[in-house]
DNA sequence: CGCTGTTTTGCATCTATTGAAAAATATCGG
DNA sequence: CCGATATTTTTCAATAGATGCAAAACAGCG
């Protein structure tokens, strides 16, 4: 039930609203974006006025959320931040369910390994095992990408209706980031549609010009996927040959990590 | 040289002390520290009133920085947090460049690896690298423990001065964790005096019974000491007679990454 | 030097934040 | 099932305190 309240004007700030610890949060974002930046410049992203940044970056400071280097003037995450940000990894027990299995995967395969999970219409990344080759991987952790186009945001849509992938997703066209990248929604609910009788998913360099990613969705104890993971390499180390098989590897990694979830592998309906 | 101001009247809020963005701060932290909380706990805690606390992290839960779990009622730091944190990592490329080591360490000798730095009169634990032993230790990341009894603590201040070290541990005396704790600033300075010609330093059962960690400086590239590594296990898998070898290799280790810093053996004074 | 851009401080304004209190909601013991 | 207690959420009015402006300090540069 409405509560009575002022005719004609509505509440201006909604419950949970606090300005300015919404814009110290803001700032620390926009921070965390970039490796390092100027007071000012921070001033403009965030669209604050030169005081007011200066004196939310200054009580971030004291408490060793941001640091200040002196010499350059530029400004940096903290390690309050870290710290306080490494308390999510003992939370869930996601991240801890899944190190030892990428580990292994690691080991076995020496790629790099990611683990990813939704946010709103992007992925971010939450874990990374590197492999020992001498191409690296671009992402980091913290890292967003877009849905469509990696194969960690596929295997997380990969078991959601057509109409909660069009939600996420939206209807389209989508930005292409090399030649091979899908477009279109259909394009994207027919990738997933073929994926999900072989339970794993292949970015074919539509992400990065050279680069493919094999990837599997991970499931929670009552059966829903909350993140997944995945193996990028150069596409020269990942012939169509040896798909199967790989595929077959990060979806049987996948599994073990949502079975210490206290997945059972009946839970997912066909 | 201080600014002039208006005599007599000293301003009530100091510069960068925004209220409200502190609040919000304190609340992350007190969360980062407990696994998960209720609202009225939080309160508690950070003494705020229930209306406050539950404002800001209604704000927080919006932007990301902490979850809600419906069910049970408790808070929890969310992924923005963990994302915005991570972005430390990027930064001055000590872990980046402590990593290796510490994972050649443990491909070594099986044990559990530290990276700590120095806040305030505590350490805080920055990376860790665990041993495949069934025994682990205690220790996470972003978790904060004494100076004076833990082997990362004695080697961040191992080449300070005594004026220093008494700055910064206090006077004691110390509380005790174990028989083998030091607990006067005497016999703290004792040991890092002897610390110092080895370059590596033990924590003997000083923080948990039947737990022994030998631990080395880190340097960067102006030979400031910036962090330091330890390696922890049970005392009976680090009897006296390796300690030497051991004691070596950390030691060896830890003057790795001060290279990958920038630093150059001879930087450090005798 | 003077010029340009950035960071920092002072101050008056006014709004956004606050606590109290009440309302809704959950928890619990019987 | 029902009161009794504890917790969470909303409303509301008062005012502390966050804000932007403007000016001052500061740094870089030709």
């Amino acid at each position: 039930m409405e509560a009575k309240r002022r005719p004609g004007r509505s509440r201006k700030t909604e419950v949970g609203e606090v300005r300015t610890l919404e814009r110290g949060l803001h700032l620390l974002e926009v921070l965390s974006e970039a490796e390092t930046l100027s007071l000012s410049e921070l001033a403009r992203r965030t669209e604050l006025s030169p005081s007011t940044t200066y004196r939310l970056l200054e009580t971030l400071r004291r408490r060793g959320f941001v640091d200040w280097d002196e010499g350059k003037g530029l400004w940096k995450v903290g390690l309050r931040a870290y710290q306080v940000g490494s308390a999510f990894l003992t939370r869930g027990g996601l991240i801890e369910a899944a190190m030892p299995e990428m580990e292994k995967l690691v080991d076995e395969l020496n790629e790099t390994v990611n683990l990813a999970v939704l946010d709103g219409n992007e992925v971010i990344y939450i874990a990374q095992v590197e492999g020992r080759q001498l191409i690296r991987m671009f992402t980091r952790i913290g890292a967003r990408a877009p849905i469509y186009c990696t194969g960690v945001g596929k295997a997380l849509l990969m078991e959601h209706s057509e109409a909660e992938v069009r939600r996420i997703v939206g209807a389209g066209p989508f930005k292409p980031y090399t030649a091979k990248t899908i477009t279109t929604l259909e394009g994207f609910l027919e990738t997933l549609k073929e994926a999900r009788q072989r339970r794993y998913v292949l970015d074919d360099e539509e992400r990065e010009d050279g680069v493919r990613c094999i990837a599997a969705p991970i499931h929670d104890n009552r059966g829903k996927v909350v993140a997944s993971m995945s193996l990028s390499a150069p596409t020269t180390r990942v012939p169509d040959e040896r798909l199967p098989a790989l595929g077959a590897r990060i979806r049987q990694a996948a599994d073990a990590v949502s079975i210490r979830l206290g997945w059972s592998p009946h839970l997912t309906p066909g």
